[in-house]
DNA sequence: CCTTGACTTAAAGTTAACTTTAACTTCTAT
DNA sequence: ATAGAAGTTAAAGTTAACTTTAAGTCAAGG
């Protein structure tokens, strides 16, 4: 199966401008074209943009994701520099989540200190409380929030 | 307890430069100086700060999070505004979460693909094995990232 | 007193990842 | 045959969130 770069772009949910930056940079080495110039996308590109969009998701840049193309392009001899890429790009996904996670442990934290506020009338009441009125799984993020000197 | 910028910047590891972007776009109304100029961070700033980095983790931007700043000026009477604004960036993190949990099924799976092709010398090994060949939990995710026309 | 490091400002510079523009060509449908 | 949608390029523009620069002031230690 074969598609238009308009076609691909609604298939990836991006603009074509976005795709036609990506074979710019070189993410797209194996791109083919009609006699007249057009582009002629596969589904192995959907695969690789699939990817890129991954790796992109796991913070990397496309001058870094050019690196891995460069890598795919080395053949079977750069299998364990990619095992290690993707290796590397888990640890980083690990980081991102547990940061993620303490994110939405300050955003409950901050949902629960205006529940209250809300019920209070005032945010005083939140504001007052000592840590044994916390509710138990507030107390720790409290703290980390909080700065006394 | 009071810090310089340069104690504040380093507490929330931070550039001073960014403390003060942070102040001249209003995010801190209620910075103090002293007489001569020179800004003090106070332990409520601190909090102020962890505040802003949370909501910038939940991809909030800067003008976004001047308007939270501005809630907070009009006191109580935003309560119920500032309850609804994290709740909302609850349920965007929680999107947040699950793309990152999609990304890292992709990159689970390609660390299974090249640690096959690495055992097997090539590629072409989890390349081309069937369905039934992979492990079941990487079919779903293989479904996922190919495109079969 | 004097040096040195840290503070101040306003304004300009940086960077990544696209997007937009302009001028043009090509494909599709009637 | 022709209109209009969609494709092409190179080059310039956008945006956010800082950072850097330049020129100057302030604070602490010897």
């Amino acid at each position: 199966m074969t598609y238009t770069i308009g076609e691909m772009a609604k298939l990836l949910d991006v603009a074509p401008s976005a795709l036609r930056y990506y074979d710019k940079e070189g993410l797209l080495p194996f791109m083919e074209r009609t006699e007249s110039g057009i582009r002629i996308f596969k589904d192995s590109d959907y695969e690789i943009l699939k990817i890129i969009h991954c790796l992109k998701s796991t913070g990397m840049q496309i001058k870094e994701i050019k690196e891995f193309i460069n890598l795919v392009l080395q053949g079977d001899e750069s299998i364990d520099a990619r095992l290690e890429l993707f290796r590397k790009r888990k640890f980083e996904l690990e980081k991102q989540m547990a940061d993620l996670q303490e994110t939405m442990d300050t955003v409950n934290y901050k949902c629960w200190y205006y529940e209250t506020a809300k019920k209070a009338g005032t945010t005083s009441v939140p504001d007052n409380m000592g840590d044994d009125e916390l509710p138990e799984n507030m107390r720790k993020i409290r703290a980390k929030i909080r700065k006394q000197g």
